[in-house]
DNA sequence: CTGTTAGCGCATTCAC
DNA sequence: GTGAATGCGCTAACAG
């Protein structure tokens, strides 16, 4: 049987409440008292049941998520996943509140970090905006003692604990990757569609791609960034103009959201251009354009995943517990039309 | 607060160790008492703390890694996996035992499969074997009422619970578009390396990328397939002799396990021949491969993700409990060279 | 058949 | 500073 605080309070000769004390660090406990019971967890090598200190405590995790109110499917699936996981809430001991906030606005953001109460609030999950007063923020409220998880995109140079999302720069890579070798040795003009080169993901997405591109692929030729701000409207102008104007665009990249707009460009065109497209995220509607053929290849995050992880994270950050790392990496998910879920 | 059995009691007007009775489905309660009960349970919404519950009982998972000897890079991460998993144990209250059974022997297996003392074991996974016999010693062991869950290699037409692994047809469909189209529309041989046609992740594979091939590829020619018994001596000298006999081979499917052999042989032939290859599974041997370019693309299964699915599976399956569904679906993961982990 | 009672491992009053 | 006692939500003897 594995050993209790009873065990302790036995060998270190106090009582329980002492022991409580030590573990939980709590003053009121002489030093020599504290050394002898730590050395007896040590002797006996004790580990604390978190589900019974759970219990006894009655404890809850209030995370808070603070999520853009964007009208795209990725950001509609991450949504549901929240809520998803608000419907688990009681056997995972947590409470979930999700704050909404207007796409791309630094101050909205800080706004909702700022309103956290301090205390009341056991970790915070959030979809980072790439601006220093955001840095600023998320740096108050750390300082604080709150466990801050960014998710989708990261804040780097911040004391945010953890990062739940894909490498980007490696999607970038990849996406290039796919997009070179599925053409071929063709020559032509690669169109790249992002959301706004203001959040971290977009530019890390487009520096990995045109870096792999510029080494490996020196006979496609990049053409300025397009930024629909993941609006499938705007995406679709953008598109259907370049599409008219440039005859030897033969590859695209989309790498942001608002793939709709994008899909019904291509459709448009129809059978007139043989283009490879290269997409992200799994949405209703890339899935049916992959498998039209449409699209050829879909980039993804498996936004689950990484709701789920960054619960994980701040409750295991909340209470100092360590995490299993390979379950918490998110992975580049790849789909092709043969192995969509 | 949520309800407890207290309540429940209190609604329903009889004491802790009835409502318990009812909870547990334990005889002893009148057919009306136990209506009562479950009306009152109903009512206010119970649901049980399963902690607590765990607590109660001191409560461990006795489970099973039936898992085969093999020599090969995927088999000993696996294991390993396995053996972090036997680390956690502790806190995750599970007991596992792992049982090492010669490769690609059906009655070894079978013999292990019986040799489980049922109702010492609260879930048994293994990695399984496509034989009759194997099927029916499943079968009796679910009768008798444990857990299985198929573990890489599944078995189909039985009774087991769950199977944590990818699907292998869509592997196998995957990487023929993978080498199908990084081959352009080149014109030659295409050759498949198996471990061996009795496991079924096997035959699914090349069953897929057969299919894919015929479909949409007419201009690549599929060799007979090879079977390496997922060794490495094997394969080299399988594919070296290949590649010497045959000067029109331009791609490779390593479906199996063995790869440091196949990668040997390619090695050996060096700049002389322009091959694109498909592989199987990342171990140290194929992300070296894929970084120097002698692979083009890895499939792959999380061992990791499948052990950790293959035991909350099996929990909650020993105490009736509900999962979520789109994490223990077990991806398949596609690395090119520039989204290694 | 049903109820009382004493824990599981830990945290937390409230005395001493 | 330290300890004894009580309870978290649930289960399991043991009585009745």
């Amino acid at each position: 049987m594995r050993p209790t605080v009873h065990d302790i309070a036995a060998v270190a000769g106090v009582s329980l409440a002492t022991v409580d004390r030590v573990l939980n660090q709590r003053p009121g406990v002489r030093g020599v008292t504290r050394q002898r019971v730590e050395e007896a967890i040590r002797e006996i090598g004790y580990v604390r049941d978190v589900a019974a200190a759970n219990l006894a405590k009655g404890r809850l995790y209030p995370l808070v998520f603070i999520l853009p109110a964007s009208d795209n499917s990725f950001m509609h699936g991450l949504h549901a996943e929240v809520r998803q996981a608000i419907g688990r809430a009681s056997s995972e001991r947590t409470d979930i509140r999700i704050i909404e906030v207007p796409a791309f606005v630094p101050a909205a953001l800080v706004a909702a970090l700022d309103s956290l109460a301090v205390g009341a609030t056991a970790g915070v999950a959030l979809v980072a905006i790439d601006a220093p007063e955001v840095r600023s923020a998320v740096d108050r409220l750390v300082a604080a003692g709150v466990p801050v998880v960014t998710l989708v995109s990261d804040l780097t140079g911040t004391s945010r604990h953890h990062y739940a999302g894909v490498d980007n720069i490696a999607a970038g890579r990849t996406a290039a990757r796919l997009l070179g070798r599925f053409l071929g040795g063709l020559e032509g003009d690669v169109l790249t569609l992002a959301g706004s080169m203001l959040v971290r993901d977009h530019r890390e997405r487009l520096e990995g791609f045109s870096a792999l591109m510029a080494e490996e692929f020196p006979r496609l030729s990049l053409l300025p960034v397009l930024e629909g701000r993941d609006d499938p409207e705007t995406a679709n102008r953008l598109i259907s103009d370049a599409l008219s104007n440039n005859g030897r665009i033969i590859g695209i990249y989309s790498l942001g959201a608002g793939n709709r707009g994008l899909i019904k460009a291509l459709k448009e065109r129809g059978a007139q251009r043989e283009l490879t497209v290269v997409a992200h995220e799994l949405t209703e509607h890339t899935r049916a354009a992959l498998k039209d053929g449409v699209i050829d290849a879909v980039l993804n995050q498996d936004a689950g995943h990484e709701v789920r992880s960054a619960i994980r994270v701040l409750k295991a950050h909340a209470d100092g517990l360590g995490l299993i790392a390979a379950q918490e990496r998110i992975r580049l998910d790849i789909f092709l039309k043969d192995n969509l879920p």
